[in-house]
DNA sequence: CGAGGGTCGGCGGTTACATCA
DNA sequence: TATGATGTAACCGCCGACCCT
C-alpha cells in the first residue's frame, strides 16, 4: 500500500555535462523557497552554490560561524536525553516534562488540546485501534490520501493554515497530520537533494583528480622534452602564444590557424594591440620567467 | 522606541510502528 | 515463522519571525 518513489516526486536526477558552466540539477522542488525563514541564505552571496541549496546552507552557516545543527556541539548539561519517541505526546517522558513545562507553545497546546480528544475520531477510526494499554496503532495513509497530499505538495511545499485546514477536511485527517506529513515530506526532499549534491561533488572531485593527474603527467613530459635540446629545436610548438606588448599578458588565440590577436582587453577598448608578439614556449632565447606550477594554478 | 513575553511555523533529530524481503 | 532492513507517521526541542504590551 505504499506509494512508489516516482510517485512521490523523489526521483531527483543527476547529470554531468562536460560543460560545467551548464551543470544543472533537476530538482523536483525549490528548496530555497522551502528553507526556513530563519536561515537568511543569500544565493547571490555564494552564487556557484545555487545548484546545491543544502550545501549552500552549510557553507553559509559555516561562514557565519554557525554550524548546522547536525554538527552542533551540545553542551553536556543541555544534551537531550534519549527519550521515548513517537508516542511521547501521549506519554510524556520525564525529560520532556522537565523541559517543556516552562514554555507551552501554541503548537503544543494545539497538539494537546485537539490532537488527543477532539480530532481523534476524525480519521481512520484511530480510536478504534487504541490498545488496552493506551498505545496506538500507527496510521498508514491510504494511496488516495498520499496522492492528494503529493499533488498539493507539488503546488506548494508549505501550507498556510487555511490550506492546511481545507486539505485536512478534504482528506478526512487532522490538520496536525497534514502538517506533519508536509514537514516529513520536506525533510525527505531535502535529504534526497543532499544525497544528490554529495554524489555530484564526489564525481567533481574524481574528475578534478583525474585532470590533475593528467596535467602533472603533461608537465613531466614537457620538462623531459626541455631537457633534450635536440628535440625542441626541431619541433614546432603545439600552440602559438601571443603576448600583449604593453601589459605582457600572454594568451592563446581562439584557434591556432587564426592570426587574429587575442582580445583580452575587450572591456577596455582604448587598449590597442599594434602587433602581437609570438612566443615560442620552447625557444631558449625567450626569457620566460620560471614559475612554479602552484603559482600558475593557485587553487590547485 | 526598545525590551520582554507569547504565539506560530519550520527544521533537525529521534522513536516506534508497519511492511517487506 | 522469525528477523533485519526500510519507510514513514508522529513526536520533541529549538529557533526566528511576528505581534502585543
Amino acid at each position: 500500500m505504499m506509494v512508489e518513489k516516482e510517485d512521490l516526486g523523489l526521483s531527483l536526477s543527476l547529470s554531468f555535462p562536460e560543460n560545467r558552466s551548464s551543470m544543472q540539477l533537476n530538482r523536483t522542488t525549490s528548496l530555497a523557497s522551502s528553507s526556513s525563514p530563519s536561515a537568511p541564505f543569500n544565493p547571490q552571496k555564494i552564487s556557484w552554490l545555487d545548484n546545491f541549496p543544502s550545501l549552500g546552507t552549510f557553507f553559509f552557516l559555516s561562514e557565519l560561524g554557525h554550524m548546522p545543527r547536525r554538527c552542533e556541539a551540545v553542551p553536556e548539561g543541555n544534551r537531550r536525553e534519549p527519550s521515548g519517541g513517537g508516542r511521547r505526546g501521549r506519554c510524556r517522558s520525564f525529560v520532556a516534562e522537565q523541559h517543556t513545562l516552562s514554555s507551552v507553545s501554541g503548537k503544543r497546546s494545539e497538539r494537546e488540546a485537539t490532537g488527543d480528544e477532539t480530532e481523534r475520531a476524525s480519521s481512520h477510526g484511530i480510536s478504534d485501534e487504541e490498545d488496552a494499554d493506551g498505545s496506538r496503532k500507527k496510521l498508514r495513509l491510504s494511496k488516495d490520501q498520499s496522492a492528494i497530499l503529493e499533488e498539493s505538495f507539488k503546488e506548494h511545499n508549505t501550507l498556510n493554515p487555511k490550506q492546511k485546514l481545507a486539505l485536512a477536511k478534504r482528506l478526512g485527517l487532522r490538520p496536525r497530520q497534514v502538517e506533519v506529513w508536509f514537514q516529513n515530506r520536506r525533510a525527505r526532499t531535502k535529504l534526497k537533494q543532499t544525497e544528490v549534491d554529495c554524489e555530484f561533488l564526489k564525481r567533481c572531485c574524481e574528475n578534478l583528480t583525474e585532470e590533475n593527474r593528467r596535467l602533472q603527467k603533461e608537465v613531466q613530459e614537457l620538462r623531459a622534452l626541455k631537457l633534450s635540446p635536440q628535440f625542441y629545436m626541431q619541433m614546432t610548438p603545439p600552440t602559438t602564444l601571443t603576448m600583449c606588448p604593453s601589459c605582457e599578458h600572454v594568451g592563446v588565440p581562439p584557434s591556432s590557424s587564426s592570426s587574429a590577436p587575442v582580445d583580452h582587453h575587450r572591456p577596455r577598448p582604448h587598449h590597442i594591440h599594434p602587433r602581437p608578439i609570438p612566443i615560442h614556449p620552447w625557444a631558449p632565447t625567450t626569457p620566460v620567467p620560471h614559475r612554479p606550477f602552484n603559482a600558475l594554478h593557485p587553487r590547485s
